[in-house]
DNA sequence: AAACCGATGGCAATCGCTTGCCGTTGGTTT
DNA sequence: AAACCAACGGCAAGCGATTGCCATCGGTTT
C-alpha cells in the first residue's frame, strides 16, 4: 500500500465538491450535468470540466431515489445458458447501452414462480422490463403489465407491446422442402407447454401439414435443452415419421447426437429441422437445417419499443408489435425421404 | 383497466407506511427487517406481517444511499457471447443469487479502456467486481483492486483473489497425447495479445514440447472467435505441423470448419485440441478433443471469495487463490500423425 | 434499597441528487 | 420610459432507507 492510498481511496466526489469549487450552488450542478440547456453554456462548461478533473461519477442511487427513475432495464430469460437467448442478450444490451441504460439480466430457469417474483422484486429497481420467451399466464402477463412498462419477445399479449419472430410463416417452408423431397409424415418435438411460441409452432405445423396432405404428429413435451433430445430422438423414431421438426435447435441437436449413437444416419434415414438457427447449429454433425431469425435485432427493437413507452414524447409512435421475418436456412440434416 | 388500476399501481409502500400501522417509528421496521435480532420478538413479527401484507419490497436505492451498500455485484466478461464465459455467468449467478446479491453482467467487449470505464462508473453502485478473463495490465488492476473489492478470473494479480484454471498442466497432458500419436510438431494458435491464459498457455506449450523434443511453433494472434479459424487454419497448415492447439474452442471449432471446407481431414491429416469445452465442443465435426475444466465452478468459487473479502468476519479464511483443476477430455479431432 | 444494566424503541441526521418555486438580471416590446 | 419577459441560479423540500445516540423500563447485582 502506498502511503496516500487512504487519501485516494478515501470518498467519491459529490456534486456538492464541485458545486463549492465551481462556487454555484449543488442545484446548478445538477442541472448542468443533467439538464444541460437549462443552464448557461459557460457556466456549464466550468462545472463540467470541475466534473471531469475530478472524476465525478453520479450516484445513480441518489439519482434514482429523487428522480423515480433508475436507469435500469430488467431483462428476464427463461435460461440464460441457452445460446439462443444470447443472441437475445446482445441485442437488448447494445441498445440499452446506445440509450444509456444498464442492463439487468435475469435468469428465471423456466419457472413462472420465480419470473413473478423477479418482477415484483424489480419493480422499485428497475424502469421496465423486457421478457423474452415469457411463463406468465395471460392474466399474470396483464396484472404486471399494469404495474411496470413491460415488451415481450415471442410471447403476445395485448397488454403489452410484443416482438414476435414469425416462425410459422417459415414453417411452412419447412414443410414445403420436406414434402419437396418426399416426406410424407413429419413429427414435432414439443418444447415447453407454457410456452407460448411453443404452441404456436405446433399449430403451424399441424395446419400446414393438412393443406399439404402430410401426416402430423406430435411427441413431447422436452424440456429445450440438448440432454432432452435423446428421449426426444428415440420417440421420434418410434412413430416412424422420416422427418421431425424440433421446437429448437438445442433439442434438435440433442436428437442428432443420440441418432448418431443409434447408427441413424441423417439425413439418409430421417431428415430434421431445428428452429432458431442458433450458435452451434452450423456446425454439428451433420449442420442443422433451421429457420433462421434476425434473433438479436429482435432484442434491439424490443428495446426500442420499450424506451417509446418509457419517453412517449421523443418515441415516436409507440408500436404495439414488431414482427421479425425468418426463413428456411437448408443445411445438411434434411434430405430426401427413404425410400 | 379496471376502475382501481390507479389506485393499485398507486405507489409502492414505504417502512413509513408500515410504520404507522404498526404503531411504530420507521427506525423499528428498518431494524425489524434488517437487523431482526435488533428488535423484540413480537414487534418483529407484527412489523413482518405487515411487510408481506402490504407486498412490501425495500428500495434498494434507498438503502444503498444511506447503508453504502448496493446488494450489486458486477461481472464483467470480454465477450458475452463466448460460450465459454455463459458457464462463468451461470456460476457466478448462482453464487450470487444465494449469497443475496444482484449480479450485474457486462461485457467489455475486449476492450481494456471499456473495462476501465466500466469499472469506473460502477464503483459507486456495485460493492464489488468480479472480472473474467481481464484485459487490464498490472498496473492498471492494481489501482483499481486499491478502490473496489476485487476477484479474477484467468488473470493472475498479486493485488486481488484470483481464481486461475490450471490449463498449463493439461497442457502437458495434451502434449503427451499427440506425442503418442506420433506427432512431432506442433503449431499453437494464439489468442489475444492482452489475454494472460494466453501467455501462460503458450508458455506451458513451449516448455512441454522442449521437453518431449517436439517442435513448437506460433501463430496469431487471433481474436478468440470460430471466424478468426478460417485465418488460423490456413496459416497453421502452411507451417506444415500435424498438431495444433488452438488458445481456445470457439477458433478450434472454426479451424475445424476451415479444413472442411478445404478438404483437409481431421484427425486423418492433421489433429487439433482445443481448450475450455465449451457448449458446442461435443458435437462440432469431429468432437472435439479438448482441455475441460470446471467453468462453472470457477465463478462459484470466484464469488464465494468475493463474498469473504466483502465479510472478513463471516468469510472464513479469505483465500488469495484457488486453482481449478483441468483434465483433457479426448474426442475425435486428434488422432495418429500422418505418414 | 441504591446503583446498574441489557434490551428495546424513538429521534433526527444523513446519504447524494432532483426539482418546484421564486428572485434577479439584462434585454425587448410598446 | 414603463411594463414585460426569458434566461439563469439559488433555496429548500423531499426521495426511502440506515444508524448513532439517547431515553425508558423491568430486572439484577451488591
Amino acid at each position: 500500500m502506498t502511503p496516500d492510498s487512504q487519501s485516494s481511496a478515501d470518498r467519491m466526489p459529490t456534486i456538492r465538491d464541485i458545486a463549492e469549487i465551481a462556487g454555484v450552488a449543488t442545484s446548478t450542478v445538477s442541472r448542468a450535468l443533467s439538464n444541460p440547456q437549462r443552464v448557461n453554456a459557460r457556466t456549464r462548461e466550468k462545472i463540467e470540466r470541475i466534473a471531469s478533473e475530478l472524476h465525478y461519477v453520479p450516484s445513480s442511487q441518489a439519482r434514482g431515489l429523487s428522480s423515480g427513475r433508475t436507469g435500469v432495464i430488467a431483462v428476464l430469460v427463461p435460461d440464460i445458458t441457452n445460446p439462443f437467448f444470447f443472441d437475445i442478450i446482445r441485442g437488448t444490451q447494445h441498445q440499452l447501452k446506445a440509450s444509456g441504460y444498464t442492463q439487468l439480466l435475469v435468469d428465471t430457469e423456466e419457472a413462472t414462480d420465480v419470473e413473478l417474483d423477479t418482477l415484483r422484486k424489480l419493480r422499485r429497481s428497475t424502469d421496465g422490463a423486457v421478457l423474452a420467451a415469457s411463463r406468465l399466464t395471460d392474466q399474470q402477463l396483464a396484472d404486471t403489465a399494469l404495474r411496470q412498462p413491460l415488451v415481450t419477445i415471442n410471447r403476445a399479449t395485448a397488454d403489452a407491446p410484443t416482438v414476435l419472430i414469425d416462425t410459422p410463416s417459415a414453417v411452412v417452408q419447412a414443410l414445403e422442402h420436406l414434402a419437396s423431397f418426399g416426406h410424407k409424415s413429419v413429427v414435432y418435438a414439443a418444447g415447453p407447454t407454457s410456452s407460448w411460441s411453443n404452441h404456436r409452432r405446433w399449430k403451424a405445423i399441424e395446419e400446414a401439414a393438412a393443406k399439404r396432405g402430410m401426416t402430423a404428429m406430435r411427441i413431447g413435451p422436452y424440456a429445450p435443452t440438448a440432454f432432452s433430445g435423446a428421449a426426444a430422438a428415440d420417440a421420434a423414431l418410434s412413430t416412424g415419421a422420416t422427418a421431425m421438426i424440433a421446437f429448437n435447435d438445442l433439442l434438435a441437436i440433442g436428437m442428432l447426437q443420440r441418432f448418431h449413437e443409434r447408427g441413424v444416419r441423417v439425413p439418409l434415414d430421417v431428415s430434421i429441422v431445428g428452429c432458431d438457427d442458433m450458435f452451434g447449429s452450423d456446425f454439428c454433425n451433420p449442420p442443422l437445417t433451421t429457420i433462421a431469425s434476425p434473433v438479436e435485432q429482435a432484442g434491439r427493437v424490443a428495446v426500442s419499443m420499450l424506451m417509446a413507452q418509457l419517453d412517449p414524447i421523443h418515441g415516436g409512435t409507440p408500436r404495439k408489435l414488431a414482427v421479425m421475418p425468418t426463413h428456411l436456412k437448408i443445411r445438411a440434416s434434411t434430405g430426401p425421404a427413404r425410400g
